[in-house]
DNA sequence: CTTAATATGTCAATAGTGCTGTCCTATATA
DNA sequence: TATATAGGACAGCACTATTGACATATTAAG
């Protein structure tokens, strides 16, 4: 590989442009891909990408407060008040009062919802695992190390939370 | 790293859906946090992400044709048209008829579009640079590795065209 | 040369998602 | 008691994407 150095001698200047272009184009069209197999079945339910991810991320964190909530998304609380309550009045999310603080509405699936949880994640493993399959174990560990310098910092915790 | 062989004896069923969901957070919140540095600057000029990606791949591929560019970017010719129209109109691509077929209208950026173009590119060519160096090179490889395999197969050439 | 297909453009309507700004209630805290 | 915080609700706006129908110029096929 080329070399991402402190390597000030400018050795390569155009190859370098060339190769950041890649990594954005190649990042733009595998989220695009990534996303368009669950859209349509997002669509059956008469929903967006804005509900997977409020199902999703509360299938991720159970208990998550709507602010928690708002933080990593970091979106408007209008903007997500608009989803799940939607999300709520269907029945595939519930709120309950929190014991602590008395104010905050922690957010769980229910059993609904995490069935259609399941059912998107199902449609979107297959995407991920056979790219990671394809490409072997070595590029999926730099696909991570790259991906997480790209978040924000602020984000990295989130994601890191789980899989040390 | 673990296996993604054929390894049918199930050894880590739950590690494996914690390294899948674990791409999927890490795809949306890099795609995420990557593309908010471009939108301020969009934000300035009136427009948005619809609009960057005509100036980005039309400055990609110049001459290219407006079919040509629809199944690039795989939106309807409405979508595309109403972006279009208004950066010709603003002058950032001109449209010129196309030699062999009259038909045809081949897109170029003008000065103008290539000055809005280098602008923007220079905004997100940081994040993806600064995350090229802090990862080395043998992420960078896997990186692009992997998006390439979650990328459509019909999609892989336009990328692979130049670097290869 | 006539017909069909193609490349492009346009009008109208709709949906999803994000934003700002304002106002309100309940609860916690200093 | 006064203030801050968690959450909710309403109105309106902007951008992007969709579908469907229709029009024009040009090419290609019969």
């Amino acid at each position: 590989m080329t070399n991402w150095n402190n390597d000030t001698s400018q050795p390569s200047l155009y190859l370098r442009e060339e190769e950041i272009r890649r990594g954005m184009e190649l990042l733009y069209f595998a989220y695009r891909d990534f996303t368009a197999a669950a859209d349509e079945m997002l669509a059956q339910s008469g929903y967006g990408r804005a509900h997977h991810r409020v199902l999703y991320f509360v299938g991720r964190h159970p208990g998550t407060s709507v602010s928690g909530l708002l933080d990593l998304l970091n979106i408007t609380k209008q903007s997500l008040s608009r989803v799940l309550n939607q999300l709520v009045a269907d029945g595939y999310i519930i709120q309950e009062k929190g014991t602590q603080d008395r104010r905050q509405r922690l957010l769980y699936l229910t059993e609904k919802g995490e069935t259609l949880e399941k059912e998107i994640f199902y449609v979107q493993k297959d995407k991920i695992a056979k790219a990671y399959r394809r490409s072997g174990g070595d590029s999926v560990a730099g696909f991570w190390d790259v991906l997480l310098h790209i978040v924000d910092a602020d984000n990295r915790d989130a994601i890191l939370k789980r899989v040390k």
